[in-house]
RNA sequence: UCCCCGAUAGCUCAACGGUAGAGCGGCCGGCUGUUAACCGGUAGGUUGUAGGUUCGAAUCCUACUCGGGGAGCCA
């Protein structure tokens, strides 16, 4: 039954025809059809003191002379797979303890458990089968910077690292889309060309459409509320594009947002699903994520915090908050707390960097304090940019214009003085835009919703009850000079049949980056789309 | 658009006005239980680009390019 591959001799002579040997003649020897099995290596519990196959590539590969420790990861999981030198294996061994990192292989072996290993199992191997080479791969594992990184992205995502967070991304999508199907709701495709702003003044990225411009969409909304009118009940969910000039870690220029548009609903309505919608998230995740979520670091008792009901502040409210002593004293807590670290940082390193110079260092433990010294270096220039912007944030907090609306650095304030999510509601009219219901309460605010994720994520939800008033939309499209022609068919909606309606969208990458607790966005999405940044 | 920081070997960094180095990765050799394995050897550079100061520039100055972070704006 055995599979096995053809053994390279590895002379320093003929490297070059033996390479393209290799290369055009597929070394592949087939075993006899149903005598071992393929398995995943997360399936190998059910398969322990049995013979399977693996197929995967090359994770990390260690060898001692007799022995060698492949590394195999598969997509599923990873599983150390160990190469003896024998009768069995002698005719690939040295094949085996010189494969580059990333080669594609099958790998037959009986399973045997070892909770000391990675994933819990070990194969020790009777067959390899080399599928394609792989030499020099660049992303090793030792540190790299993340201009590097990202420029190799296409490769970037076979770590670790990056594996768990694709996946709690992947969970995230499936139960955006499973909430609102189980819910009644119906999807409805947006465009992506889009005739004009759906949100007035953001920046749009122009697209030449048979020598006409028209926009990449940076919403679907306005066609979902059109929907609504017809299903009741709709969501829209897709990539969507904002040419905005932010080079920070909350800003993509290409992401991805999930919009529910809901007829006759209001404002407490449109809260009441989101609160709801946000939960079932989080509880998915924790119950299916647990394990990638402790690999992130992910503090997990903040995430099992998140239930009903949420903290709700009006922007009244808000502005109180920021103005008064709780948003400076916290502050001040924050800048002393910083301080102090930036001080105990330095020490740390002066330390470190004495014991790695020092004599008697073995290597291992050099490389060692070398990536602490890296790290800590790496926090403490995050903390100095913080500490300078304290002052600033104190500052903006104080005199924070009642009329305006939440900075960014209010509303990590805002959130950071509660342990659950907080909406905010009510802004003034001005700030908002033009489609939002006016509030019967206090006609100079309107009937919206902001919903700042918890540690300072920000804003990951913003959305309204609309205008279901044409008189009232009208006066508001003239008010924002913009032109009423543009939005005909929109009105439309208020002059055949308007009801009181709302929505609001969801940013799946600021949502996975508060659910991994990730510092930046780019590591939220396989291929980020950031200002300066289009590849791979 | 504005402010701050950076660019040295494939990668991560050191050299701080006086002969460009280390670790990792690569290659060669050794080692039968490794966990960022280890030990020995070896190859690898127009110091982002253009100018300037200087006897002498990776190092100082100017501009530009690219990247990182932040403000504004935002999911």
């Amino acid at each position: 039954m055995v599979v096995h591959c053809s053994a390279r001799s590895h002379t320093a002579a003929d490297g070059l025809r033996r390479r393209l040997l290799w290369v055009t003649i597929p070394t592949r020897i087939f075993c006899a059809k149903g005598d071992d099995m393929t398995s995943a290596i997360k399936d190998l519990h059910q398969n322990v003191g049995k013979t399977v196959t693996l197929q995967g590539w090359l994770y990390h590969r260690r060898d001692s002379g007799k022995i060698a420790f492949l590394v195999i990861r598969d997509g599923t999981g990873l599983c150390q797979c160990v190469v003896t030198k024998n009768e069995q294996t002698e005719p690939f061994f040295e094949t085996a303890r010189r494969l580059g990192q990333e080669s594609s292989l099958r790998v037959t072996g009986t399973v045997r458990a070892d909770p000391k290993q990675v994933g819990g199992h070990e194969l020790d191997v009777t067959g390899l089968e080399v599928i394609g080479e792989s030499e020099n791969f660049p992303i090793t594992p030792k540190p790299h910077g993340i201009d590097f990184l990202m420029k190799n992205r296409h490769l970037h995502f076979r770590s670790r690292r990056q594996w768990h967070i694709l996946r709690v991304r992947h969970t995230l999508i499936d139960e955006i889309r499973g909430y609102f199907n189980r819910n009644g709701y119906t999807l409805i495709d947006t465009p992506i060309f889009a005739p004009a702003a759906g949100e007035g003044s953001q920046t749009l990225f122009t697209v030449d459409y048979f020598g006409e411009p028209v926009y990449l969409a940076q919403t679907g909304q306005l066609y979902v509320e059109a929907a609504c009118m017809a299903f009741g009940k709709v969501y829209c969910f897709g990539p969507t594009f904002r040419a905005e000039k932010s080079k920070t870690r909350r800003h993509l220029t290409e992401f991805w947002m999930v919009e529910p548009e809901i007829a006759y609903a209001e404002l407490d309505d449109v809260v009441a699903v989101a609160e709801d919608f946000i939960c079932s998230i989080v509880t998915r995740v924790l119950r299916e994520h647990r394990a990638d979520l402790e690999f992130l670091g992910r503090d997990i008792a903040a995430l099992e915090k998140i239930q009903k009901p949420f903290n709700r502040v009006t922007h009244a409210e808000a502005a109180d908050i920021l103005r008064g002593p709780r948003a400076k004293e916290l502050l001040e807590r924050d800048l002393a707390a910083k301080t102090a670290r930036i001080e105990e940082a330095k020490k740390l390193i002066a330390e470190k960097e004495a014991r790695e110079k020092g004599a008697g260092v073995k290597q291992w433990e050099r490389d060692k304090l070398v990536g602490e010294i890296h790290e800590l270096r790496e926090e403490l220039a995050d903390l100095e940019v913080e500490v300078q912007n304290i002052p600033h944030h104190i500052e903006l907090a104080a005199n924070f214009d009642p009329r305006g609306d939440l900075g960014g650095s209010d509303e990590t304030i805002i959130s950071r003085l509660h342990d659950r999510p907080v909406f905010v509601t009510h802004y003034p009219r001005e700030c908002k835009a033009f489609y939002m219901k006016r509030s019967a309460t206090d006609p100079s605010r309107v009937n919206n919703l902001d919903l700042l994720a918890p540690e300072g994520y920000g804003e990951i939800i913003g959305g309204s009850q609309r205008e279901d008033d044409l008189a009232a939309l009208l006066e508001r499209i003239k008010e924002e000079g913009l032109n009423e022609e543009d939005y005909a068919w929109y009105l439309d909606l208020r002059r055949y049949g308007s009801v009181p309606h709302g929505g609001f969208g969801l940013g799946v990458e600021r949502t996975l980056a508060w659910l991994c607790g990730l510092k930046h966005i780019r590591e939220t999405i396989p291929f980020p789309r950031m200002m300066g940044r289009f590849y791979p």
